[in-house]
DNA sequence: ATTCTTACA
DNA sequence: TGTAAGTA
C-alpha cells in the first residue's frame, strides 16, 4: 500500500470534488506532491494540511486568487485582519438572513390571513399597525404604469418585488401610490394605528378592484360604519404565487370607532 | 477502474 | 462548479 493518495482519496477524506482539487492547482495553490509515470497527481500529508488551509480560507470567502497571496506571504497580523473583516461580513449575513426569515414568515402568515377570509371575501374589522408612507406615483395617469415608467419612477433602495404598493383614494377622488417610507425618509402620508375594516380578493383585471372597493363602502354604509372616506388597497406582487398571477389586494377603510383609539 | 485534459452550461 | 467526451 502506498503512502501517497490519489486524487480521488484525497478528494473523499477532505470531502471535496476532485474537480475542486485540480481547480486549486490550475488556480496555482495547490500542486501535488509529484506525479507518476501514469501522470496521476499523488498526494502526501503535508499536502492535505495545505488543503486544509486553502480550504479553512475559502469557507471564509477569500477569493482562490487572495489565497494564493495569502498562502505565500501573508504573516499573523494579517490573518488576524482577515479574520475580523469575516467577521464583519458573517454578521451583515446573519442580518440578511434574519430579515429573509422575517419575510418569509410573513409571507406565511399572510397566506393563512388569506385563506382565513372567504370566497366571496368577507368584510372583517382588523387592527392595524401604523404605517408611514412615501408618496410614490400620482394615480390619475393610468398610463403611468407601464414597464418603462416604472423604471424611470422605480424608487432607491427598495426592492420592488417584495414591495407592498399602497394605492390610496382620497374622499375628495385624489388617488396615488404610496410606498412604506425607508427610515430617514419623507413621511407623505401616516395611517395610523387602529381598527380598519378589511377585505382581500384576488383580481385578474383593474376594474375589478373597484368592485371589491364599492363592495366594502357598500358594506360599511349598510352596517352603520362611520369612516374618512379614504380607502387605501395594498397590492402585494410577491402574493400572487399563491394564486396563478391574480393580483393580491388588501383593501382597508380606516374606522372611527368610539375605543378605537 | 481510474485519471487526465479540455470544453461547456 | 458540475458534467461529459475521448484517452492513456
Amino acid at each position: 500500500m502506498q503512502t501517497y493518495l490519489t486524487i480521488s482519496e484525497l478528494a473523499k477524506l477532505m470531502d471535496v470534488s476532485i474537480h475542486q482539487i485540480r481547480y486549486f492547482e490550475e488556480k496555482g495553490i495547490l500542486n501535488p506532491a509529484y506525479t507518476g509515470d501514469n501522470h496521476y497527481r499523488m498526494y502526501g500529508i503535508e499536502e492535505i494540511y495545505r488543503l486544509s488551509h486553502i480550504l479553512l480560507l475559502r469557507e471564509l470567502e477569500v477569493p482562490a486568487s487572495n489565497i494564493r497571496v495569502a498562502l505565500a506571504s501573508y504573516a499573523a497580523e494579517d490573518y488576524e485582519a482577515l479574520l475580523n473583516r469575516s467577521i464583519t461580513h458573517i454578521e451583515a449575513d446573519i442580518e440578511r438572513l434574519q430579515r429573509l426569515r422575517g419575510f418569509t414568515g410573513e409571507l406565511l402568515q399572510r397566506r393563512a390571513a388569506w385563506k382565513h377570509a372567504g370566497n366571496p371575501p368577507d368584510n372583517a374589522i382588523e387592527r392595524l399597525e401604523k404605517r408611514i408612507l412615501t408618496r410614490w406615483i400620482a394615480l390619475p395617469g393610468k398610463e403611468t404604469f407601464d414597464a418603462r415608467s416604472l423604471l424611470a419612477h422605480k424608487p432607491n433602495r427598495t426592492a420592488l418585488f417584495k414591495t407592498d404598493l399602497h394605492l390610496v383614494f382620497e374622499a375628495d377622488g385624489e388617488a396615488a401610490l404610496y410606498i412604506a417610507a425607508v427610515p430617514g425618509g419623507s413621511a407623505d402620508l401616516i395611517l395610523e394605528a387602529g381598527d380598519y375594516l378589511v377585505r382581500r380578493a384576488a383580481i385578474a383585471v383593474e376594474d375589478e378592484l373597484e368592485r371589491e372597493i364599492e363592495h366594502l363602502l357598500g358594506y360599511a354604509a349598510a352596517v352603520g360604519l362611520t369612516h374618512s372616506g379614504t380607502v387605501v388597497a395594498v397590492e402585494r406582487s410577491y402574493m400572487s404565487m399563491f394564486d396563478n398571477g391574480k393580483l393580491h389586494y388588501e383593501i382597508q377603510l380606516a374606522l372611527s370607532l368610539p375605543g378605537g383609539e
